[in-house]
DNA sequence: AGTAACACGTACTTTCGTGTACGAGTTAGG
DNA sequence: CCTAACTCGTACACGAAAGTACGTGTTACT
């Protein structure tokens, strides 16, 4: 989904480079959404103006990181068992993806700064929309809180991720506890 | 505190001038931790080779305005009755101070790019250790839980008041609401 | 094997923010 | 009222990063 080509297909090592590119983008756009082009390009092992053929400007870039991130996203989602009571599916969802979600969020806050906002908002709709819907089913089953908007009980929960993730490159969270111990704190935030 | 002074005093203009500048330069970075000397000079109604006149560098002026805002924290829950349930003490706590806290936080992520690491826990030190102090009350009291760590519940409650202030500049979160909605979502979060 | 696609280096132009230098006009305060 | 302190504009040097131009060598695919 780089430049949009004109008719003509790709050669497999063009592909191979795009992955390439857009995994090191995901990764250092994660650590620093500052992250420069030319850092972007060390980390994927590939020439600046090998990055450039491929993506026009930042923009593309940063647009081609979200998607691929999203994409992952919904990878992970999509096998995640949706039967059962609310509580325990909030568990599955989370466990599966947790850390996922944490690293686009940080993602997210970089794309904020080169995208314009719309186009953000509409990229980000889709995963939201199933906590949102998770939630909401909670909310009828009795077991989620109903005294605050859906959107702030979705949205906290993410900065709730988004914490986690600082918290571990800071080393003031231990990785093996952070999972047990970000379902624990979005099960009691939800919790009616 | 700007240009360390060299024994002469300071004109009162120039005291108005430094104050309005502080003051700017907190507004800015809250907004945007990337905020040029040039956008907070404007919106201090002062010239740039005026704020040069105050602050050397970018670095002392981040941490004039972090030091400054980290003041009005300590003014603010100074004055905070801190007899009484745990409980009671962190509505309280809460009540009088998650705006100014919401909006340090935003400063303090400014501040991260610009001063050593070691400096802003030193600066952030004092008043989380006033959370802290609570929670471990609290844990004692048995009414705050006691399954994660001390520094993990203190910080997420930061990035959950982080994530209010956002809300709230993205009007998705009515601000009379939003000192209800924080509350209560701090309250499950560390209740046992 | 030949050709189009690709990798990639060098070098240039822009843009932007930081920080410095100089200097002239204005104001506070003894 | 006089002087030091302050304001503030213009201009300049510097570095970082984005993006462009051009050329050469290499590799995949038919």
């Amino acid at each position: 989904m780089p430049t949009a080509p004109t008719g003509r297909r790709r050669r497999a090592d063009a592909e191979r480079s795009i992955a390439r590119i857009v995994s090191a983008a995901r990764e250092c756009l994660s650590r620093d959404p500052n992250a420069s082009i030319d850092d972007i390009a060390k980390a994927a092992g590939v020439g600046r103006m090998t990055l450039y053929g491929h993506f026009r400007n930042r923009k593309e870039l940063v647009e081609a990181a979200m998607a691929d991130a999203l994409r992952a996203g919904e990878e992970v989602l999509s096998e995640v068992d949706l039967s059962g009571p609310a509580q325990d599916v909030l568990v599955r969802l989370l466990e599966s993806s947790w850390s996922l979600v944490a690293e686009s969020t940080a993602l997210l806050t970089a794309a904020q700064g080169t995208l314009p906002a719309g186009r953000v908002r509409e990229l980000h709709a889709g995963p939201a929309a199933r906590l949102e819907e998770l939630v909401r089913r909670g909310q009828d089953e009795g077991v989620f809180r109903t005294d605050m908007p859906v959107t702030w009980l979705v949205n906290v929960v993410q900065y709730v991720l988004h914490g986690a993730a600082e918290e571990n490159r800071a080393d003031r969270l231990k990785p093996e506890d952070t999972g047990r111990i970000v379902i624990a704190t979005v099960r009691s935030i939800l919790a009616a």
